[in-house]
DNA sequence: TAATTTTAGTTAGATAATCTAATTATATAA
DNA sequence: TTATATAATTAGATTATCTAACTAAAATTA
């Protein structure tokens, strides 16, 4: 009993609709000349992206991270001995305002994971390094990322993996060209 | 020249590495067990779920509206004349604090989208509705979040779109439970 | 070469979306 | 009737963004 009645005072949980009144509305609502099934295609896509990014937040959580922290740390990894790092090429390259990256900076450096040394060539330039302790925090979290990306596909069985590949990729450059973005 | 000079100053833009440089990453740091084909395709759906949402909030923005408040006159939508609303079922769903949906509610309040009505069976409870005024906001944002939806899907075509819709129902599911979640 | 313009970065101040902890009112249970 | 639980809000914080203004340095131009 006691175990019931507290799920009956609970109360009010919005029932989960699942997606086929968001159809209906979209059949009511959508334009003459929109495509519903790639809507539809959409929808999920949205969804299933929200969905991802929570679960590689959850992961990254653990390191003190997040996502947006985590692309900065990534890029000074991969571009590290290859080229030099501003804030400004960061902020180019993350879409958001130089003065964004200055704080996000500023945050990193606090914690001993980033450097900025001033420019000798272009005095105005500051060169933004990632530190021996944020190489050794990148090195534990990586794992752990990879580990997150895969558990979201773990379902995806080999037949439909390549082809599943093939369209991701497809998607991927098509969404970076309407976006005027890419990695 | 002068076009060319230009550019040429304009400087450290980070190259676009493309994928290849994080799967070389990958391979190097990624624990033994980790399925490698699987933790690609994981990336690659979080950057779609980036650039689908960036899609979206670029569409909605038209309308003065945020995902998580377009969110919520979704919601308010699709259950006006279903069941009581209330401010704990909305941070339910949506998987915040009661404290953060007050926050949003103050806002959507303020610009007269909804109303919030003391119950009368339960005076602790409040009813949240959606108003005339905000049946009208969505009317106008439904056509024009149905052709972004379409809008990130464009490339795919009728062969590969059964499939991909199969395989984004099943991951759709897969992930609600994993993380507990769902819509 | 001196004056002007552009670029890089930061600062100041704002908003949005979240959080936790504390508070208030009401309802339920012991 | 008293204690406990629930619903909502408030207060105060953090993070991630933004724009506008500012400073310093470099590049352009007259």
């Amino acid at each position: 009993m006691s175990r019931k009645n507290k799920r009956e005072h609970t109360s009010d949980q919005l029932p989960k609709l699942g997606i086929q009144p968001y159809l209906d509305l979209m059949e009511r609502t959508a334009l003459q000349n929109t495509d519903r099934k790639l809507a539809h295609l959409g929808l999920l896509m949205l969804w299933l992206g929200d969905n991802a990014i929570d679960t590689i937040d959850l992961n990254l959580e653990t390191f003190g991270l997040t996502e947006s922290k985590w692309d900065v740390l990534l890029l000074l990894t991969l571009h590290e001995d290859r080229e030099l790092i501003t804030p400004s090429s960061l902020a180019d390259r993350l879409g958001i305002r130089r003065a964004s990256v200055t704080a996000m900076l500023d945050w990193l450096e606090k914690r001993h994971w980033i450097i900025r040394e001033q420019s000798t060539l272009d005095g105005r330039k500051i060169h933004v390094k990632i530190t021996q302790e944020g190489r050794e925090l990148v090195a534990r979290a990586l794992p752990v990322f990879w580990s997150a990306c895969s558990s979201i596909m773990s379902e995806i069985e080999e037949e439909e993996r390549m082809l599943l590949e093939k369209i991701l990729m497809k998607l991927k450059s098509s969404m970076e060209k309407k976006l005027g973005v890419g990695r």
